[in-house]
DNA sequence: AATTTGACATACCAATCGGTATGAACTAAA
DNA sequence: TTTAGTTCATACCGATTGGTATGTCAAATT
């Protein structure tokens, strides 16, 4: 999944001819396979994958169903992509990538919290949490689909369980809290959170869930001055 | 809800003769639209709103388009009745009706996780609550959906606020709770928990995430003996 | 008895769906 | 230069979709 980092700055000097411009040539070759993948990624984020167009997808491109057909095989094959290749990585980087670095998950999480009530737009609010999303769509009707997003939610978990872990031994966290049973109920009331405040239309309620959470998050707290640590 | 029970063992003697015995007007003409309906329930429930077929719902009732037209202008209009007509219903009979008539809302709200955890069919837990469901898909999409599902909501958050401020008035809760953003964190956290379980395919997930919850409730008792009701 | 209205069934429609077959343009290898 | 393999575009397919127009029969109305 990994794999396509591999990806060539200039991968071939092909691109300067064809006589005079040939704009598909010269600007997204070697893209069309990352542009299709976008265009999915944002219209199962709007209208999710069942009602997902094809057509509209390659209409967002400019490209044609030669060319979504020759990077994938099937609309559930380009469904599963957008999962491995874009979702997960937006996960890690967002929610698991700054908790691997601190001994401090809770201080961690509130200021991921806080940036994203600050930074969230408009759009993605009334879109939702396209990994909530898809779950709740595709996870009754396609075990495909169910099992990797199934991956990517037992991910989300492992990785605040093991953040708790480390900050218990840190100092930082209470130690009876049990960290895998918290790291679930974290995830499942930031997903419903979004999931309310997306119904809503409402940045107060998502706000607000907030708030409730960063309340749950500081009674996690060991307040004993055994290391104070800026 | 429960009213399907009176539907006809033989559900497609109808064509057998107009003259005689016309066994649709005999037993079921007057529930053709409930028939219906709760079909459409199923339907959407299982697949979506957007993906529901008409003639996948037509087929599990025996009946016709001619029917379903005469009874609903549009699929749209079948799916606003579902929502007003079973989903608010369920959702009242369920969650509000209870917590209307008790001082200890805390208490009720144990009691109703508790039910739900032992009583709870695996398909009921795969297929996730029909109203979060509902909501998830449809509020980015259309406005008509998103203000009736957005109504449901805040009657069940206002339906726990008030028990909460009863609670706190009868000495069951204690008086720093914020009552409304307690309730909007609860529904949101009940859902997000239910929908993470529905993904996970794991009741066990969600017996950990009920627990957790539960934990949350007792956590806003009030310990004073102020008084002590059975 | 005659007529209207309600409650459906039947047959059909254009639009859209995911998918495929074929071929053109181009590159890399021989 | 020839050949083989990529990388797409074009044109088409059957199936399914929501929706409609018409017809039929029973009950209610006049």
């Amino acid at each position: 999944m990994h794999l396509t980092e591999t990806k060539p700055e200039i991968k071939h000097s092909k691109r300067f001819w064809h006589w005079w411009q040939c704009q598909r040539c010269a600007t997204g070759k070697v893209q069309a396979r990352e542009q299709i993948l976008q265009a999915a990624f944002d219209e199962i984020h709007h209208v999710g994958f069942q009602a997902a167009s094809l057509s509209r997808i390659l209409a967002h491109t400019g490209l044609t169903k030669g060319a979504l057909y020759h990077h994938f095989g099937s609309k559930l094959a380009l469904g599963y992509a957008v999962v491995d290749e874009l979702l997960l990585e937006y996960l890690r980087e967002i929610w698991l990538r700054p908790l691997e670095k601190t001994d401090d998950p809770i201080k961690q999480l509130i200021s991921s919290l806080h940036k994203m009530g600050e930074n969230i737009r408009q759009e993605d609010l009334e879109l939702g949490c396209p990994l909530n999303n898809l779950a709740q769509e595709m996870a009754p009707i396609d075990e495909g689909f169910r099992r990797r997003l199934e991956a990517a939610y037992s991910e989300w978990r492992g990785g605040i369980e093991s953040a708790l872990l480390r900050g218990q031994k840190s100092g930082f966290v209470r130690h009876d809290v049990d960290a895998k049973s918290t790291a679930a109920t974290l995830v499942a009331t930031m997903e419903g959170c979004i999931g309310m405040a997306k119904n809503a239309q409402s940045r107060e309620l998502l706000l607000q869930c907030g708030r409730g959470i960063i309340q749950y998050l500081e009674s996690l707290k060991k307040h004993t001055r055994k290391r104070k640590v800026t």
